[in-house]
DNA sequence: AACAGGGTCAACCGCAGCTTC
DNA sequence: AGAAGCTGCGGTTGACCCTGT
């Protein structure tokens, strides 16, 4: 097998870092006309010096644009929290749950709010548990048990600890930036006609040296008024059917506890 | 004003599972 | 059948930003 020969040559050469609003331009505008069809050829043609794990990611991940930027809701940060806590940290499935997140959102916003939030409200209780029961809680066994207790308490979405110390301080500099920016971004889909050149430079070389037709499903995909996101991870119907698997399987692990 | 430390988040890396050849 | 490629996922990193001193 020999597939691989000329990638490797490439790979050297590619770029890596943050993506530049050129390069963004690029991959809107050659995804809008081409759609999606293969990541790690895509870059070329699309004039790009990036690989198509970097491409994908950043599609993926920013210009998607039907991502939504700014603050979790209260609803978003309890989904998430419910979901962590029942299938773990399966990011991609609790991202298809949360319309408009991406897995990798979630996961920092995760690390960076809603664990920290957690382990700040557990320490709580169970600083408040040990000084209350401290001259009964004697035996080891009890102890644990105090413990358990008190983290099955937290688990529970309707906790009012969490829900209550949830930190709604404004920030609406920080969210207004992020929006200016995709803002422009997102008035790329407005437009009916691409209007970036490097994909008409780039047609011909797709053609060439990938030796390759464009699906005519493609074309048509990217021709129509209102964007279609050939990218299937997040309405394809397997993946949601996945996604609801492991839903399901939390909510009736939950019944079966009584929960 | 300058620096340090902590927080945030975009991007990278490595791996696993599936598909293609 | 098995090697190689592709895609997607989750963990981790590092640059940038903010805040406090």
């Amino acid at each position: 097998m020999v597939r691989g020969s000329t990638q490797q040559c490439d790979e050297k050469r590619l770029k890596k870092g943050p993506w530049s609003p050129d390069e963004d331009h690029k991959l809107v505008a050659y995804i809008q006309r081409y759609g999606i069809w293969n990541w790690s050829q895509m870059p070329k043609p699309a004039g790009l010096a990036r690989s198509g794990k970097s491409c994908r990611l950043r599609w993926v991940n920013y210009l998607r644009p039907d991502i939504k930027r700014g603050n979790f809701s209260r609803e978003e940060e309890e989904t998430i929290i419910k979901l962590q806590q029942k299938i773990g940290n399966r990011w991609s499935v609790i991202a298809a749950k949360l319309s408009g997140r991406t897995d990798n959102e979630i996961k920092n916003y995760w690390h960076t709010h809603l664990k920290k939030r957690l382990n700040n409200d557990k320490s709580n209780r169970v600083e408040n548990t040990s000084s209350e029961t401290e001259t009964f809680l004697v035996d080891e066994e009890a102890s644990k048990a105090s413990l358990l207790e008190t983290s099955r308490e937290n688990l529970s979405p309707s906790s009012s600890g969490i829900a209550d110390e949830i930190d709604h301080k404004p920030q609406i500099t920080e969210q207004q930036s992020i929006c200016d920016t995709f803002g422009e971004l997102q008035s790329l889909w407005t437009h009916s006609q691409v209007t970036s050149t490097a994909v008409e430079d780039s047609e011909a070389m797709f053609v060439d040296s990938a030796g390759l037709t464009l699906s005519t499903a493609a074309d048509q995909v990217w021709l129509q008024q209102e964007p279609i996101f050939p990218c299937g991870s997040y309405s394809d119907d397997a993946h949601v059917l996945m996604s609801d698997y492991w839903v399901n399987l939390g909510v009736q692990s939950d019944e079966t506890n009584g929960m």
